[in-house]
DNA sequence: CACGGTAAGTACGCTGGCGCACACAGTCAT
DNA sequence: ATGACTGTGTGCGCCAGCGTACTTACCGTG
């Protein structure tokens, strides 16, 4: 039944979708969809947030701007996530910007009814709990790729992490875009994309860059992504439709 | 009264005496005092915790390890925090390694009685879930420097960071070990090390680094130092000895 | 006091990535 | 079709940091 997982596709955030039933039905009248373009912020550094957003087609990249406009990033969310964490964990703002680097869609929740349900220390609590763990081994491990290894593989662990919180393997970004996020060059990402097109990795044309050989990526790319990976798919093991299972 | 507070100086690690008393009685029996010699190693990557660690005097580092051997630091963490936070998330291990970077005290706590309290979710649940996005907003920053400052830049940071979590001017670590942390070579340390002793900010001499000049040193390192700074005095006001002032 | 070990200084060639400048190629609106 | 714009390719000099190798200085121990 619970009309709300069969309206369009079921819950498409694994996040909502691994809530008990009764806590999602709680949550549904409140949830409204948005539509997530790219470029968009969602937030910006020490803004108090109105919303949380749970993506569901969409990607959002958490991103530090530096003084002097340069800018890098920290983290990833999609369809795994939530982006606003910093409501649940009492801080309310953060000093990063929360940007759309994939458009698609995504659901978003005023912050008090979200708070409600959170101070009720359930279900969500204990997800949320588990995903803020997941962050943050996603963000000490960007630390240290950014010290140890080079925009090649970056770039790698960039298009794996696109890949995985994507359906399709035609992944809509611009270099210029890529480079933003990893905080290097655009030429140097250039560089590095060119390599894995003549490697076979990839193809790409004019801000469509599309995966071909998954498996050779994989092998490109340093530990990093496969240390973030097993890590949140041991803190996650949900599946997308966990509670729209029982439609 | 709190015998337990005036044992030694009263609560020399601030989340514990940012505490009510109650609270604190409640975990007191179960707290025990421990030395943290340099070097340590206070938890293994993905290993099991039988107690999370709350320092009084001692710094410790989370360190992720390459395959290959190297390092690089993640987060510091003193007398304003706790290791072993991922038992409180619930994921109870982490890909990360915690290794005293100055030796000290500290104080230990045994998984379940930790557990139990933070199960109650009261003030310990509350200020563990500021702590973590405190620890967030380090490791996110951590990565943002990685990627766009100076060894020099992050030998500051490093400095300031060991400062601000021990009384003392006088660091005792060797410029191997800051190599280490920051993922650098040590003639990368030594080099920087040596161009701050120069501009007179710093004094140094076989292990032992002195602090001369701190406002020099602020005026030399990167943005990063103080958003981070920032964040935590704003996340975790608390000062040391909330709850044993009534001694 | 001599010795051995640890900490720190120095040098040199190499390379990855930066900054800059410019050429070229799709794509879209007029 | 034309032109403007955006996205990509390339080249060049420069520099920070790496890897390696070796020296020097300090300290504790026997």
């Amino acid at each position: 039944m619970t009309s709300g997982n069969d309206a369009d596709p079921p819950v498409r955030n694994r996040l909502l979708a691994a809530l008990p039933a009764d806590v999602y039905e709680r949550l549904r009248p409140n949830l409204e969809p948005v539509r997530l373009t790219l470029g968009k912020v969602i937030y910006e550094s020490q803004a108090t947030l109105s919303h949380v957003y749970f993506p569901t087609t969409a990607i959002v990249s958490l991103l530090y701007m530096m003084e002097d406009g340069t800018s890098a990033e920290m983290g990833v969310v999609g369809s795994d996530g939530i982006v606003g964490i910093a409501v649940f964990m009492g801080g309310d703002t953060t000093p990063n910007r929360a940007v759309v680097q994939s458009a698609g869609n995504g659901l978003r929740l005023r912050v008090p009814p979200f708070r409600d349900e959170c101070r009720k220390i359930g279900e969500l609590h204990r997800l949320l709990l588990l995903y803020s763990q997941a962050l943050l081994t996603q963000m000490s491990q960007t630390a240290v790729c950014n010290r140890l290894h080079t925009v090649e593989q970056q770039l790698c662990r960039c298009l794996l992490l696109s890949h995985d919180r994507l359906g399709s393997n035609e992944l809509v970004m611009t270099q210029e875009l890529i480079a933003n996020m990893l905080g290097v060059r655009r030429e140097g990402v250039s560089v590095a994309a060119h390599h894995l097109q003549e490697t076979g990795l990839i193809r790409y044309k004019r801000g469509h860059i599309t995966i071909i050989d998954r498996p050779g990526l994989e092998a490109s790319v340093c530990e990093c992504y496969g240390v973030v990976k097993r890590e949140c798919d041991r803190l996650l093991p949900y599946q997308l439709g966990a509670a729209a299972v029982e439609q």
